[in-house]
DNA sequence: TATGAATGAGACTTCATTCAT
DNA sequence: GATGAATGAAGTCTCATTCAT
């Protein structure tokens, strides 16, 4: 994935200003719109500079989705091990919704490389895998409100969730003030629960 | 008694021909990486024909976006003047969404165009224009069964409808098998029902 | 040249339309940049017709160049049978300046198949024969003029006075006012008078 | 020591050479028939490095325009400072058109250039410009020649001279050989001292 | 190692010419 | 004959990738 792992500290710095940047192009213009030359202008250095740290255009956008891929995993870790979650799985939604809301509303390039709608194959791909890696995390998470329910009907429900909350997030982001992103939240924890409500309580009672 | 000539006939017929190419192909690899070339190619004929109707690769793209404004305009006009709409609301939403579901499923393009996830700003534009003309629609459907709601707020819960079932028809078109897909859109009616629900009650009590 | 010389005084007619149109259209935006299409449109016909009449566009520049040739010869015809022609030299410069201004200020496309700076070889070399023609004539004309004055000489000084008067005109017909083009006039006579004065001179003395 | 490093010394070596070549086949066939691609080839060099240059073709025939506008400039200014102009205005003359002739005759490109004839309207004023600077220079170079005769009327005799010596210094390159050519800017001298000769007597006697 | 000029494949678009109606 | 839609070669320009300095 990449060339080289930096071992100078000047070098990572290079490589994070690259990927910094190309998540704010990709997520204005699309992958095929953003050239090289724009990234490497953008992060103040050169087209070479850019292909010492990753062997094509490719790479560089399969590298901000391992970026991301780690920050979902350390997200969902947090959320994992939090105290709150215990408490009613209403108080889980709430803290999940919004952990998520936050990375989601502040990091464009998250969005670019989820969204998919790119069009390479491959980096379609890359936000498939993304998307899969959040469902099952999600799917794990749910597993204390669900009891007995079996994994792949689990699986469903998350997928259900996510993409749902994936795309009104979207649709917040998209709000011109940060109120307006607030209200459709409030709207996505609404759908959220009322969907998984009769899930919940029928688990309950099995 | 034929309106056109034969002349005509035949270029119509290669103009739907182009578009229906045109299509699959956008949906396929995005606006970017679909060439003229292969449209033509595809539409079996020559790229000089499809410049004959259309001036450049954006109007192909237009064009398809207007033919799917006009489909989706007359779903909705069918949907507001079936006789089953009276009935009751649950009803309502199983037959909006299973038009809407098989609109969404049969035809690839019309998920490419909506979706955006495009380069140019005209292309997403025309992404957007479609959902919003989508989205009022709704409005309008739901306003016998919210009634003294405020036009503002049905729409934001209609843009909430249309997202979330926009986003989970994509999940639905996903899947392998058909049967697969019927589950998801079960789900999918399940969960704008429940998000419904509670509004429509007190929409009723109110 | 043509591919059929039209019997039916429709068809003339029409030929004649496309060679006018792309006399002005040559004139105005040079071989290249007319399009067939534009020589079409102009003459009210389809391409289609335009190729009935010539195998290509060469073709209609060709048509063009034999015609402006033919009305050359004409002129220089009625120079040389001209009464006033006897008088003077002085007098018949005049005469075949005027005559001549009054055909290249009125058609611009003469001006547009002499002035040669075509692109193709076969253009220019059309402008260059039409060329050769008028100077060949000219050095005809001036032989009662320059007694004694072997063929060759009388050649370089034809050249001399068509060329010099060929560009002056050109200059005279991008003036904005006709009385500044008639002022442009009154110099070429002026420079062509007085460059053939001491041979006129020197050749009757000898 | 070196101005520029040896990176740029080569860039800049490169593009002279890419307007050599441009100049050369401008000139052969004219600004539309010459494509990029035979400009880069002849250059030997790639598409690619004549866009890293000029942004356009046009970018080419205007950097050419530039370049000749540069030494016309030059040129004028070495007659104007020249000892021999003093002396008298028949060795001014030889002089000038002496030099002018060099210039012509040497350079295709320059031709190319100023002769116009070609397509866009771009191009064609390029041309336009150049000449207007010729004889602007050219009138100012006769003022001492033609004491109280105003500019305007100047300006008039100069485009006069201009266009004579710049339409038969076409014919002098076309001959096919260097005496021939010698024999015509013989010529070109006779005409223009014929044509001044009135013109400076009676300038002086007023 | 960093730079950015050089390369050339490939995309869009135009238009001369052909041909079915 | 007349028409104008169809064809495709060819031209301009972009940009991912390479490579000399």
């Amino acid at each position: 994935m990449q060339r080289r792992s930096p071992v100078q500290a000047r070098s990572r710095e290079r490589m994070e200003r690259i990927l910094d940047e190309a998540a704010t192009l990709f997520a204005g213009a699309g992958f095929d719109a953003t050239t090289i030359e724009a990234i490497a202008a953008a992060a103040q250095t050169s087209v070479g500079s850019v292909y010492q740290f990753f062997p094509n255009k490719q790479a560089v956008f399969d590298a901000l989705a391992t970026r991301y891929a780690a920050q979902v995993e350390a997200l969902f870790a947090a959320l994992a091990t939090s105290p709150a979650r215990a408490a009613s799985w209403s108080t889980a939604i709430d803290l999940a919704i919004g952990a998520f809301a936050t990375f989601h509303r502040g990091d464009p390039g998250f969005r670019a490389v989820w969204l998919g709608g790119h069009t390479s194959q491959r980096v379609r791909d890359e936000g498939v895998a993304l998307g899969r890696r959040i469902t099952d995390h999600t799917a794990r998470l749910m597993k204390p409100f669900l009891p007995g329910v079996p994994l792949a009907r689990r699986r469903v429900v998350a997928t259900v969730v996510v993409e749902t909350v994936n795309a009104l997030l979207m649709v917040a982001a998209q709000q011109p003030t940060a109120s307006g992103g607030d209200r459709v939240v409030d709207e996505i924890t609404a759908i959220v629960k009322r969907y998984l409500a009769p899930l919940v309580r029928e688990a309950r009672r099995a």
